[in-house]
RNA sequence: GCCCAUAUAGCUCAGUGGUAGAGCACUCCCUUGGUAAGGGAGAGGUCGGCGGUUCAAAUCCGCCUAUGGGCUCCA
């Protein structure tokens, strides 16, 4: 006889085992018809599922987050079954939740087309129009075996044959197809109206790239129209961010076919790209750190030593010179040992941190380039920080610290921080791995920060903490790293003199914050959708005119400004004023100055800043000191 | 690297086998106009590259390159 407790402590009695649904019909008629599943003392459960005991029960409806995934993940089935019913001859592999929706892994060797997508999508209308009830039936292992393998679905069979441990499997039963999945499951496909089939890709079997390469469908589901409306306007909107967009529009950048994955910098970009550095470089010398640097072309042979050649041979760009063999270089790592071995180190140098914006090549597979965000060539705002053991901990901690405030001054705060540890295959005793993932974790508990584990992730030199951000679709992008490294040291020689006058080798952190400035700036036009905040902002001002008349006074204000170190510009074309106003918008320029025969005659500009404020006319020091203030502001939220 | 798609004027795009189009930008002329597009005229393309089919290819086929979306990888 259970008795059944509701989230608002309300308590309902039964005289025997009920399904989800009964006591959701038990409380009303308009639940019932929305309950999709229930949480049966905090798990999920499809409606069907009987509840014999006692128990603490919520009901899942479409308006839970639990509920969206049970309607996505039925939405992989209902793909599922459009999919056998018009391909019979594809074997489906596995049909997960994703964020905001689901995808499919089938085997179809003819392959899928965006033609095809549209029947698989046409046909899943179809069959959810039904409105037919799904059924559960939780099946002994033998019998699932037996069913998947007379229906040829090899892939489902290999799944069920990797999990001997269980024994019996729910399988729901959408009609003639069916599919093996934990669950829960929606009671009625009239609960999937709300999806689209939005890809097509490949991916390999098992995440393996050994493995054969399955077609996968993406698709997104909502609880309803209104919510499917909702995502697809986000991602227009995000799409309108861009930065290879916004890139084009205010002449940053380009690349071209004769140089995959290297960046043209424009004007406009490149004044981006320096204004970051010369503000990296003001930071990193306040931070105690030195600033070298080093060739771009060294013979491989230092490579070898540095196991680099051994290790990434294939993506790191060659050259030749009389005979020998160079290696463009990948990183500034093994360069920056070269400098620290240049003469005798004492303890008393340590830590010793060298900083180098040096451009590093790295042959990339042609297939993961991706705008700014996946280059060829790239520079970091690299450093290897020198230091013994003991010294760890308080050079990860610093760094952590002089990150976020980096990070605050960008303007940056939703940072995603992940901690990757040893990997099977690695150098360095287990004892010092032990110590050295210690150090970081240590480091990130010390900060209160909220970080995700990485089993297995780390380097094969040492464990590292990444940084990343999102861009303007989620996808999330590694920017800072901290990395401990026990063998390149020892690799390449280098050594300290100890206190006790014993020659020592150095620990060698390997760490960036920005991580490649091309990527960095990526991120900072799809966070900023390209308004970049004064400080970056390739032309801070623009001066216009009204008429020709006030073109010697425009001169002047935009000369006065720029002797004052502003970037500042006139436009005095014979144009409206509305023009003017109208381009330098879309161009993004912060601060647009109209001067015409009232401003000149009092010496003022009239001032209107890019999001259509106007604030007036004000005397041109009011305003210079009013540009100061924004430009010292970085790109810093208001309420930091 | 693998799967799918795409490549036409500076930009955004239309053009389903018969002499290459639009809007914006550009140049020139008129207009001197007070806060997001004033008017007119003109110039601009080996339709990504190479090959094939055809009387005829931007259009159909093959290969290559690049780009986009994923997968794998990322020192």
């Amino acid at each position: 006889m259970p008795v059944i407790t509701l989230p608002d402590g309300s308590q309902r009695e039964f005289d025997q085992p009920v399904s989800i649904m009964d006591v959701a019909a038990d409380i009303g008629p308009g639940l019932a018809k929305a309950t999709l599943a229930g949480k049966v003392d905090g798990e999920l459960k499809d409606a069907c599922d009987l509840i014999h005991d006692d128990a603490n029960l919520q009901i899942i409806t479409p308006r839970d987050e639990e509920g969206l995934e049970i309607i996505r993940h039925s939405c992989a089935h209902m793909l599922g079954q459009a999919v056998k019913q018009l391909y019979p001859e594809a074997r489906m592999a596995i049909g997960p939740v994703i964020e905001d929706g689901f995808y499919y892994d089938i085997r179809h060797d003819a392959g899928f087309t965006p033609e095809d997508l549209e029947k698989i999508e046409a046909r899943m209308k179809e069959l959810i129009a039904q409105e037919y009830d799904v059924i559960k039936k939780v099946t002994p292992r033998d019998e699932v075996l037996r069913i998947f393998r007379e229906r040829g679905e090899d892939y489902k069979v290999t799944l069920v044959e990797d999990m001997p441990e269980v024994k019996e499997m729910a399988l729901y039963y959408h009609q003639e197809y069916i599919d093996m999945c934990r669950g829960p499951h929606v009671p009625n496909t009239r609960f999937c109206k709300a999806f689209k089939l939005t890809k097509l890709a490949g991916a390999y079997w098992r995440g393996d790239a050994a493995n054969e390469m399955l077609q996968r469908v993406y698709g997104t589901a909502w609880g309803d129209k209104k919510g499917l409306k909702q995502y697809l306007k986000r991602l227009e909107e995000a799409k309108k961010r861009d930065h290879r967009r916004f890139g084009k529009r205010l002449d940053l950048f380009h690349t071209q076919e004769e140089a995959p994955g290297m960046v043209f910098w424009h004007d406009n970009g490149w004044r981006i790209y320096t204004e970051i550095q010369d503000y990296m470089r003001r930071k990193l010398r306040r931070a105690g750190y030195s600033e070298v640097h080093t060739p771009e072309i060294i013979d491989r042979s230092l490579w070898e030593k540095s196991g680099h050649w051994e290790k990434f041979r294939d993506d790191m760009f060659v050259t030749g010179s009389e005979d020998r063999e160079f290696a463009i270089k990948p990183m500034n790592c093994p360069a920056h040992v070269q400098i620290y071995n240049h003469g005798l180190r004492s303890y008393r140098d340590l830590p010793l941190r060298m900083a180098e914006f040096g451009s590093c090549h790295r042959n990339e597979p042609s297939g993961t380039l991706h705008g700014l965000m996946r280059v060829r060539n790239f520079v970091q705002d690299d450093a290897h920080i020198f230091c013994t053991e003991e010294q760890m901990l308080p050079e990860v901690s610093d760094f952590i610290d002089l990150l976020y405030e980096v990070y605050h001054d960008f303007g940056f705060t939703d940072v995603l921080v992940k901690l990757s540890t040893r990997p099977e295959k690695r150098v360095g005793s287990d004892d010092v791995w032990d110590r050295s993932e210690k150090a970081l974790e240590d480091a990130l508990n010390q900060k209160g920060l909220d970080w995700d584990l990485q089993p297995g992730e780390g380097a094969f030199y040492g464990p590292k903490i990444e940084f990343s951000l999102r861009d303007s679709l989620g996808r999330v992008w590694q920017l800072g790293t901290m990395q401990l490294d026990f063998s390149m040291p020892e690799r390449l020689g280098a050594q300290y003199v100890a206190e006790d006058g014993e020659k020592k080798t150095p620990v060698m952190l390997h760490r960036a914050i920005l991580g490649s400035i091309e990527r960095f700036i990526g991120i900072l036009i799809e966070e900023n959708a390209g308004d970049l905040p004064t400080w970056l902002a390739p032309t801070q001002a623009v001066v216009l005119n009204i008429t020709d008349r006030q073109a010697d006074y425009a001169r002047e204000v935009a000369e006065s400004l720029q002797n004052q170190g502003f970037r500042v510009e006139s436009d005095l074309r014979n144009e409206k004023i509305g023009f003017k106003i109208r381009e330098h918008t879309i161009q993004r320029v912060p601060w647009l100055l109209v001067v015409g025969d009232r401003e000149m005659e009092s010496d003022q500009i009239a001032v209107r800043t890019r999001s259509g404020e106007d604030l007036g006319s004000m005397s041109r020091a009011d305003f210079a000191e009013k540009l100061a203030g924004d430009v010292a502001r970085l790109g810093r939220r208001l309420e930091d």
